[in-house]
DNA sequence: TAGGGTCATTCTGTATACAGCATTGCGCTC
DNA sequence: GAGCGCAATGCTGTATACAGAATGACCCTA
């Protein structure tokens, strides 16, 4: 699940998420990323005992499990942070997760992929095809672009067969703007909204091909400047932060 | 700190860890990479809390800190067991750490490294140079060796100026067998053991020569040859391990 | 008025007790 | 003899109590 994590996790807390750290853990991203949680300064550990009614054992190991995701800062003295970022911050997460869908396009081109994994990718590519012809694009539709590209990405870095690189993809695409569909919301708003999406699903096709064909070298380049696509709807985002299409904007601060 | 995470931490430890969950990270990193703990089997906390002599609390955040740093796996029912790697994944391990090593000496190009670091990285060099002329490779040069190696692969993650991705370097090297110098102890028993090392040397060399003239293509590709001197000495280490020079080698299986 | 020191408060780190669950072993039944 | 079910045991997840440390405020002094 290498693309935004709010869906999957909605289902999960849907049918009812299992243990209480669990349940602590995405409350708490939540409120991180709605922007109620003050970013910055240290977070108590016995407020949030109160705000989400559970003990303080659960709720330390969601702040740990938040912590290696990048969404805390652990202090020096202990505790934990809401973590700010810069515009270079946010941009070098991106590269760096398309520097590494980049290796696993590489790696899926050296050393081959399964017809029935490729012929899945395929088929996930033609639903966002049929998406973009049929629809104007309302928030439905969106929503549903947002599934399959995200899908798409973890097609692709199952492709690899590496289950390390899939790990670390999976990892560097955790904070919600680093991942694939982090800011395609943006581009609803925009009168080209379309536009981009053509351009991307085009590279989604090119690297397809690429990795079929074998030309490592041309699928590792292709999914790098894909990832520029995400870097340009960053842009586009800071320059109107609307946290209710991209959550987590208001972390990334001007200068820290 | 990029590459073989023993001396900092002996260090530490020699200063006396500050809280007990960092004291039993290190205790059961060491009795994971020594093979006291059963690959495979799920690892009882009270079985460490008479082994550790802590109750279970440090014990158990020791065990979450240690599954995110890849040497336990998390099972499905709750609990932690010790991973095991195929050599196909300490491969891909060793190509992932040179591929971030790589973007961030690309990185380093592109953006431009304050003279003070790169004279600092140039004096670490110069070390090894010194090292590698003086001695007859004695166990004590070795280690020597890799904490200057060490040192140096930190340099060139600080040259990128991007903390997300120097983050993610170290996260990419924490496995003793996919960090810089995680092999390097399998070259002393060779009797070309100097010629790997002044081929490495080499390549540090470039690598900072490209970045100090600003040809980010070439030291991006020459940081990723870089990496496969160790993936060279990790088909070395596997012909003939030895625990005692490449700790953690029994952690690789043939198949699993 | 500014700086330093001390005290109080609050938080984190740790230990331990308890509940729910999974797993394992045994016995019963077919 | 084999398979299923049940019970018992051990484990993890959670809650809470306690100790040490860090932080912040307040007061005293220069």
């Amino acid at each position: 699940m290498p693309a935004l994590t709010f869906p999957i996790q909605d289902v999960e807390a849907a049918e009812e998420a299992g243990t209480q750290s669990v349940k602590a853990q995405q409350r708490l991203r939540e409120l991180i990323l709605a922007g109620h949680l003050p970013a910055g300064s240290r977070i108590a550990e016995l407020a949030l005992v109160e705000r989400l009614g559970m003990s303080r054992t659960p709720i330390r190991v969601a702040l740990m499990r938040l912590g290696q995701e990048g969404l805390l800062d652990a202090l020096p003295g202990g505790g934990y942070a809401v973590r700010t970022f810069s515009e270079h911050d946010v941009a070098d997460a991106i590269e760096l997760r398309g520097t590494l869908e980049g290796l696993a396009a590489r790696m899926a081109a050296e050393r081959g992929v399964s017809p029935v994994l490729l012929q899945e990718a395929e088929a996930c590519l033609d639903q966002i095809d049929q998406l973009m012809h049929q629809s104007g694009l309302d928030d439905e539709a969106f929503s549903e672009y947002v599934r399959l590209n995200a899908n798409f990405h973890r097609l692709l870095s199952e492709m690899a067969g590496s289950a390390v690189l899939a790990r670390e993809i999976e990892r560097a695409s955790s904070l919600p703007f680093a991942s694939a569909s982090g800011f395609v919301g943006v581009q609803a708003s925009k009168p080209d909204a379309r536009d981009l999406l053509v351009v991307a699903q085009h590279q989604h096709r090119q690297v397809l091909q690429a990795i079929a064909q074998r030309e490592a070298g041309r699928a590792e380049a292709l999914m790098r400047e894909h990832s520029r696509i995400a870097r340009h709807n960053l842009g586009l985002a800071l320059q109107n932060p609307q946290p209710s299409v991209t959550p987590g904007v208001q972390l990334i601060k001007n200068k820290r």
